[in-house]
DNA sequence: TCTCACACGTA
DNA sequence: CTACGTGTGAG
C-alpha cells in the first residue's frame, strides 16, 4: 500500500521538471509536519497560490482502519454515502480568494474483484470507466477564510451503481476498487472556472481507497461500520461482543442470532480475521475520466440561502497535487495535448448533472462567463486523464458542466426523470468558452419554480480507451491515487448511449498539466 | 449479484 | 414530530 506514493513521485518527477520542484517543495513542507494527519501526502503541483495549501485528512484512523481490512463502500440505486466519511481540514488558502472545493472518485485500478475465501483477489478486467462525476462541495464558491474556518465535509455525497443516475451522484461499478479524490479550484474573477489558467490542486489520500459493492463483502467491514456509523447503531451489539452474549442467551431460547454476525458470504468464519489484501496493485494508470455531477437535491443542506443550488458536494481529504495549467490555449497545442488522447479513445460522453434551478445569488449567470459566482457554481468540473496514464499522465483537464434543473425538491420519481443522462458526447473542446456558455443557459431556468424543467447541459469528456496498449514500459503500477491531477481515465466510451432529450454541451474547462508534454 | 421493505437509529 | 441514514435478510 505505500506503492502509490512512490510511484506517485516517481512519476511526477519523469514527467515534468517543473512538478519536480513542487513535488520537492511540497515535501519539505510535509516534513515539516504539517501533513502529518495525512498519510499519504503527496506531490502537490503548484501554481498561482497554490502552493501553500495543505489537505489534512479527517478521521485518518479510522479511514486507516477500514483501509487494513479493505475499505467497502456501498453502493445502490438511490446512493448511498460513504462511510466514513470524507472531511478535510484545509490550511494555506488565501483567505481573501474564493475557491470551488471538489471530489470525484476515480477508478484505482482496471481489475474487477471478487471476494471468496474471505478475502478479495482480481477476478478480471475492470468495466470501462464511465466518466466520472465530480461533486462540487455545496459552500461552492467560498472564500479561503471560510474554507478554513471549518473541516470541509462532503460527507453527503452518494454513491450509486446506476449508471443513468439522476441526481448527480457518483457512479461506480460494484467491485472495483476506486480512490477518492479531492480539487480545490481557485475561483477569482482573473482566474473563474472556465478560464485558461485555472489553478487548482489534487489531494489523495490513499487510505480512503475502497472497493464498491452491492452489500458488504467482508464481515469485518460490517462490523467497522456498525461500530462507528451512529446510523448503525441499532446493529451494534451484534459483533464479538454480541456473539458471546448471544452464544449464553441463544442456547436457550431461539436462536436468536446476532444480527450482524451472521452473515457473511465467504461463508468462512466471520471471525476470521484475515485482513484481506486488496490486490491493489494499483495498477493504476488508466484514464479515468470524471465528470461531476452535480446537485443536490434538496435534500442536502443548503447551506446558503439558495435553494438549491447546490451542487454537489464532495468532501474528502486527501494529498494533493496543485497545478494551474494554461490551457494550452495556443489552440493547437492545448487541444491537441488532450484531445489527442481522447479522440483515440473514442467516444466521448457526457455526463450529465443536474443542478436544480434555483440558485442562490443573484446574480445573472447570463451574463457573465464564469465569472460570477453563480456561474462558477453552476459548473461542474471533470477530470480527465490521458490515457496511458501510465505514463502519460498528462493530461488532466477539468470540464465544466451543468445544468439547470430545477428540482426544487430534488427527488423526483424515477420514472419521469427528466433529466436523464447521458449521453455522452462530447464534444470537448475547448472549454472555457463553454462555460460561459453554460452561465448563459443556466440562467434562463431560474424562473421555473417548477421541477421539470431542467436543462441539462452535458459535456463532454474525453475518454481514453483503456484498452491502448500500454507500453511495455508503461507502469501500470502507478497509483491511481497518483494520479496527478486527474487523470482519469475512461476507459473507452461507454457503451452507454443514452441521449438525453436535449442538452446542450457545454463544457468547460480543460486544464492540461505541464507534464502533458511529454509526448 | 442486486433490490427491496423493514426496524431501528440519528438529526 | 419528521426526514432520512443504517444493515438486514428474503426474494
Amino acid at each position: 500500500m505505500g506503492d502509490p506514493e512512490e510511484t506517485f513521485g516517481l512519476q511526477n518527477t519523469q514527467r515534468d521538471p517543473i512538478t519536480k520542484e513542487l513535488q520537492n517543495e511540497s515535501k519539505e513542507e510535509i516534513q515539516k509536519g504539517t501533513l502529518s494527519k495525512s498519510p499519504s501526502p503527496q506531490t502537490t503541483y503548484i501554481q498561482q497560490g497554490m502552493e501553500g495549501i495543505k489537505v489534512y485528512l479527517h478521521e485518518g484512523e479510522l479511514w486507516t482502519k477500514f483501509d487494513e481490512v479493505g475499505t467497502e463502500m456501498i453502493i445502490t440505486k438511490a446512493g448511498r454515502r460513504m462511510f466514513p466519511s470524507y472531511k478535510v481540514k484545509v490550511t494555506g488558502l488565501n483567505p481573501k480568494t474564493k475557491y470551488i472545493l471538489l471530489m470525484d472518485v476515480v477508478p484505482a485500478d482496471d481489475h474487477r474483484y471478487k471476494f471468496a475465501d474471505n478475502k478479495w483477489s482480481v477476478s478480471g478486467k475492470a468495466e470501462p470507466a464511465m466518466p466520472g462525476r465530480l461533486y462540487v462541495h455545496q459552500d461552492s464558491p467560498a472564500t479561503g477564510a471560510h474554507w478554513m474556518r471549518q473541516l470541509v465535509s462532503f460527507q453527503k455525497l452518494k454513491l450509486t451503481n446506476n449508471h443513468l443516475d439522476p441526481f448527480g451522484h457518483i457512479i461506480l461499478n460494484s467491485m472495483h476498487k476506486y480512490q477518492p479524490r479531492i480539487h480545490i479550484v481557485k475561483a477569482d474573477e482573473n482566474n473563474g472556472f472556465g478560464s485558461k489558467n485555472t489553478a487548482f490542486c489534487t489531494h489523495v489520500f490513499s487510505e480512503t481507497a475502497f472497493i464498491g459493492v452491492t452489500s458488504y463483502q467482508n464481515h469485518k467491514i460490517t462490523q467497522l461500520k456498525i461500530e462507528n456509523n451512529p446510523f448503525a447503531k441499532g446493529f451494534r451489539g451484534s459483533d464479538d461482543l454480541e456473539l458471546h452474549r448471544m452464544s449464553r442467551v441463544q442456547s436457550k431460547d431461539y436462536p436468536v442470532i446476532p444480527r450482524s454476525a451472521v452473515r457473511q458470504r465467504g461463508g468462512s468464519s466471520p471471525f476470521s480475521g484475515e485482513r484481506q489484501c486488496l490486490a491493489t496493485p494499483t495498477g493504476m494508470g488508466f484514464p479515468y475520466s470524471c465528470e461531476n455531477g452535480v446537485t443536490g437535491p434538496s435534500q442536502e443542506e443548503q447551506p446558503q440561502s439558495g435553494p438549491y443550488p447546490t451542487l454537489l458536494h464532495h468532501e474528502r481529504n486527501q494529498d494533493y497535487h496543485c497545478s494551474k495549467r494554461k490551457v494550452a490555449e495556443d489552440s493547437d497545442t492545448g487541444d491537441h495535448l488532450y484531445r489527442k488522447s481522447y479522440m483515440e479513445s473514442s467516444p466521448g460522453e457526457g455526463d450529465p448533472y443536474y443542478r436544480p434551478s434555483g440558485y442562490t445569488q443573484p446574480l445573472g449567470l447570463g451574463g457573465g462567463p464564469y465569472r460570477t459566482e453563480s456561474a462558477q457554481r453552476q459548473a461542474c468540473m471533470y477530470a480527465s486523464m490521458s490515457p496511458g496514464a501510465e505514463l502519460v499522465p498528462g493530461l488532466e483537464d477539468l470540464s465544466c458542466n451543468a445544468w439547470a434543473g430545477v428540482a426544487p425538491y430534488g427527488v423526483q420519481p424515477p420514472e419521469r426523470l427528466p433529466y436523464q443522462h447521458f449521453s455522452a458526447h462530447f464534444a470537448s473542446g475547448p472549454l472555457v468558452t463553454r462555460l460561459s456558455a453554460l452561465a448563459g443557459h443556466d440562467s434562463p431556468q431560474r424562473g421555473d419554480a417548477h421541477s421539470h424543467t431542467h436543462a441539462l447541459y452535458q459535456s463532454s469528456v474525453p475518454h481514453q480507451p483503456l484498452a491502448r496498449p500500454r507500453g511495455p514500459s508503461a507502469r501500470v503500477q502507478s497509483p491511481p491515487v497518483s494520479l496527478q491531477g486527474n487523470e482519469y481515465l475512461y476507459p473507452s466510451g461507454g457503451p452507454h448511449t443514452l441521449s438525453p432529450h436535449q442538452y446542450h454541451t457545454v463544457h468547460s474547462v480543460s486544464i492540461i498539466p505541464d507534464w502533458t508534454q511529454n509526448s
